[in-house]
DNA sequence: AATGAATGAGACTTCATTCAT
DNA sequence: TATGAATGAAGTCTCATTCAT
């Protein structure tokens, strides 16, 4: 029982969080081939034992890795989704500004989730693309929503989504490459425009700004998504 | 003497092409780490000491692919761009109808350019977002000249090119991970309506299909992009 | 206290003699070198550090192990021997069998003493071979009393005793090998012969059934040995 | 063509060759788990890479080792067998002297053979006892030739073979621990006297003496088996 | 030009053992 | 005593690249 104690178990997922962490960090830096086991318990300060204590492999890691981040962006984007308070522009304009917000507030991840997967082994790469297309369906479901209120001309629900899925994916990576400081939010309002138009839900451009910069002004005032 | 050596020469250039080949089916099915050089030689049925003869390294051999199949991919969209013998309309939906069916017939090159690259380390996939990007900046030259015709209503040219350019990829992406007999030419319809729709293009849905099916008939009677 | 003190040591004991137990099991499934601690103590669920509270090392543990299972069959040998009540034929094929019938109730600790401490390391090898010889050292006596009564024809008393124990343990071994359920006894009938005949005494075939179907009758209503 | 000639197989053959022999040697000296790749490469003064480009993995090459040597040692015992030149017990002698000086002659393998086999993994312990078995069954079909010529009594003559084999290897293990300067044949007379009395074979002692002189003579005027 | 044997750095992983709790 | 997290040396094996032929 010494060692099953909530202050060991405490320690024990703290370890385990750290390990994580840092893997996460190198990979998105180094790219998952480029990283060796070494790499990562080095800047983790931890010995390789450890590593293989609380995880079996390196692939399994990065899986576990991958799973985990997928699940939470993929939470938050249907958390932020759920709402009716608003008119459906700015409903619409808070959603990809809350969410291009949130790929800005976690880069690494996001590589990861969005690049490093690719290089792992086709399995992952598959991985990868079916997690995006799961987007597809959430927003697919709320188009539908739009096109029956009349208030929006979607010829092709399903292609709509995916469509616009892949345009914002796209966005995501672009800045991915980029310099840090190149805010991703600043994409946002092309990309409003850009599919609100192809949505065919009426708008004025004014709006939008003003929308977003509400949006970003409630994110950055909680304590994070 | 003459003769000779340009016959070598020759045969020397074929070899090397071969293994150039080779190597890209071999990457597009197994990933670019997942494929060691003696998979490449053994399926080329080539020596290593030719492999090295001829290229100074695996991620040498990786670098000229790219850039060979990423000047190709580019050249032939310009071309197809490059034409103001039809309606507005009716050119768009030509020139996403010919470019899907481009990759059609390039699946494993594609591969290699839009996934591959990715995974190869960071540098990769810098260059491949360059060489996607290099699309939007065509794109926008000819965006241009839509809004200024005023048959186009694109508040920021430069933001609708890029989006453009990533819902595009995008369905390559997802038609590269499913089943070979999906046409990927099939998703053009769905991506002209959206794109049209996005950059205030007026058309007419029946026409659509036509122009695709047209283009489609042209490019299978050539012989090949 | 000093009940408390007792308590103690036998309970220390308890587990001590557990964690023999399961080692000798595990070993005695697996070999030793495909045998790891974690194995043994997962088995006996007990904690590494137990392990390594009772026992030096893995190697400490097999060394132990093996010389009281060396011990153990010696001192029992010694006994089966040490009987002047039957006839010369009788009294051999009485020692044969209760013999191999003890082998046969151990046969993982057997296994352990005949094959796995080959495997271990040259310096168990050898002391294998010596455990071996020492039964050999014991038999000498025996037959020299046969041959000094002139019931027998020995003519190298120490060659024979070496010989007969070299056939004795490669019958084991061979039953060790093969599926469980095969008696060890069985064998005994031939080997009795086979010797009895290599040492020149005289001998009825019908009574040796017998002697062994008595000697054996008499072992399975004992407690075991 | 040019790595294709003969000369640069026998050099791959000679390669192969070294390092089979060398792990022999170090596999015997150390036992096959305190030997690593490493201890073999640098006793053969040959790469790791080498290692490997000949042999898929240590265990293989000691399942080739294992083989190799069985079937050498099998080939060897059956030739001597198959001779009906001299009488009974003059033949019975000679292969027993001549069976002994094979092993005498191949220490390292014999040991392989018959000791570390038993220590890689219960598998290769396995085919230890079955290579070792095989010797029984060409033993008894020559023992039946002598039951049936009536120069022999042997009541059971596949357990006579058994037993027989059991005591002739338990010999030579004795002899791979002992000091290298004990002559193995050394005891193959009392082998001899207590296998032909327990066969019931008649002979005479000094006639034993002479024949084992006799084939040793033989042998080591040969150029070796 | 061509061949493929040879090399060895370095990757991943295991596991006996230690030690803080 | 008891626990099991932590350690890291050492092992096996891969593979890009070199080089003698």
């Amino acid at each position: 029982m010494y060692k099953t104690s909530k202050e060991t178990q405490e320690r024990k997922d703290a370890k385990r969080q750290l390990i994580m962490n840092t893997a996460a960090r190198v990979f998105s830096r180094k790219g998952y081939h480029n990283t060796s086991v070494k790499d990562i318990v080095e800047e983790a300060s931890v010995s390789i034992g450890s590593f293989y204590f609380y995880f079996k492999s390196k692939e399994e890691l990065f899986e576990e890795l991958f799973v985990t981040i997928s699940a939470t962006f993929q939470e938050v984007e249907d958390r932020v989704l759920d709402t009716g308070r608003f008119s459906l522009a700015q409903n619409f304009t808070r959603v990809i500004a809350a969410t291009l917000w949130m790929y800005e507030q976690h880069r690494e991840l996001a590589k990861i989730m969005l690049v490093e997967a690719a290089g792992v082994n086709p399995a992952f790469q598959k991985m990868r693309m079916e997690s995006i297309k799961a987007s597809s369906g959430a927003m697919e479901k709320w188009f539908t929503r739009f096109a029956a209120s009349g208030s929006a001309n979607i010829p092709d629900v399903r292609a709509a989504a995916l469509i616009y899925v892949g345009s914002f994916y796209y966005l995501i990576q672009d800045w991915l490459e980029s310099e840090q400081d190149l805010k991703l939010t600043d994409s946002g309002y092309a990309l409003c425009i850009y599919s609100l138009q192809a949505l065919g839900i009426t708008f004025k451009e004014e709006d939008i700004r003003r929308y977003i910069a509400e949006v970003l002004e409630e994110l950055s005032q909680s304590d994070g998504i």
